[in-house]
DNA sequence: ATCGCACCCGACTATATAGTCGGGTATAAT
DNA sequence: ATTATACCCGACTATATAGTCGGGTGCGAT
């Protein structure tokens, strides 16, 4: 039998993988023993050290240096994609190789993405030109940085967000979401709206398709 | 003009961003001057001061507590989601809810993804019964825990990998690979085999679909 | 000219944080 | 009965790490 792992130690795991999603970076000794209602480091190092040897985490030196691994079954470093693109084999087995142009043709935005994605539910029509109709589900892809032509997922304030064409142009109103549907106006961007995330693929009743 | 960033200020969200991607946490002071190929915390202290301003990070006390927010242009805390689904508004706009039940039963096996995501090419006719034919791209799920009848990226050894179906059963041979192609034997797991991660989407040409 | 700003230096300090030490308990297997 | 294993305690220590202090440089704006 693999992976083997006790409650305690799956109780472990989950709250640093809780911990890191909500906070972004991993928990501290202290952290963990408020979560798992010990007092003493020993129990931690205990637990780290079992989760380490199953190969649900690593650890380096130093402080807070708790990654977990994308495995549970069986671990393993990450496979060595290229842009998170790769190739795999559904014959009875082909070496990975890195991704051809043929590739980035098929869907060069797409291929990209990495990191965090959500699922969303469109209502509404001020997007259909751009072909995403009412009670369209869209896959946002968190991201830094936007270009002109985007569509994204945007927030227009504490409670409200929407999805639109996001323009930045050298012109007034220079920066603002854009409607595709004559139907609606412009949206100038003001301080108190955030980006959150460009929409990279759509899902018609059971369809998937790209976005552009 | 909003998200003033200087150069040096970039440099330094690209080496955080790095480091995290790579490592899975964040860098020490020291690992930031080595990497800025400066000398002085203090150059750090300010450099990070001004990325927090421009809401580019956020930072917590005690040591290490970076982490990049999910945007570039203007930041946010993460939206309301639940369970990284929500609801979006193509239309003038409407407030973001919980998911509703019939959400859930569009694609549940979907709603849940979140964390990494990449997607590979398939080649082969191997798992031609679950419909991923040669030359489909599958969006394949980072994944911490598998269950029997998953359809998985899967690592053979240090270089081959494979998609198929995993089960894990009662009866011998337990725990196996399993082509969905009668052409084609099953596959015994071994220690030197990895699951990587479950194929979630299909794109085949430019349609989307979900995969069972 | 001199002010502010972005950025930097080198030495220092405070403390957060991981880890050690020397134990203990409870349970299950041999 | 003895051993092994998982888990735990409380006090302690070593050091990694963030942050301070008191400066400095170069550059563009007023």
């Amino acid at each position: 039998m693999r992976g083997q792992i006790t409650k305690r130690q799956k109780q472990l795991l989950e709250v640093i993988y809780d911990f890191i999603k909500n906070s972004g970076y991993p928990p501290t000794f202290e952290e963990m023993r408020g979560n798992l209602e010990v007092s003493s480091n020993q129990s931690i190092v205990d637990l780290l050290q079992k989760l380490k040897n199953g190969g649900y985490i690593k650890r380096d030196e130093g402080a807070r240096s708790i990654a977990i691994l994308p495995l549970g079954y069986k671990t393993l470093d990450r496979p060595p994609l290229v842009a998170f693109a790769g190739v795999a084999s559904a014959g009875p087995s082909i070496e990975m190789i890195e991704m051809s142009g043929e590739w980035q043709t098929i869907s060069a935005d797409v291929a990209k993405f990495a990191d965090q994605v959500s699922l969303f539910k469109v209502f509404g029509d001020s997007m259909i030109n751009a072909g995403i109709d009412d009670g369209d589900v869209v896959l946002v892809k968190d991201q830094h940085e936007f270009v002109s032509g985007d569509i994204v997922l945007a927030r227009l304030n504490g409670s409200e967000s929407t999805v639109k064409r996001f323009i930045s142009e050298d012109k007034p109103p220079y920066v603002y979401l854009k409607p595709e549907n004559p139907k609606y106006s412009l949206i100038p961007f003001t301080d108190e709206m955030q980006l959150i995330g460009k929409i990279i693929s759509l899902l018609n009743g059971s369809d998937w398709r790209p976005v552009k």
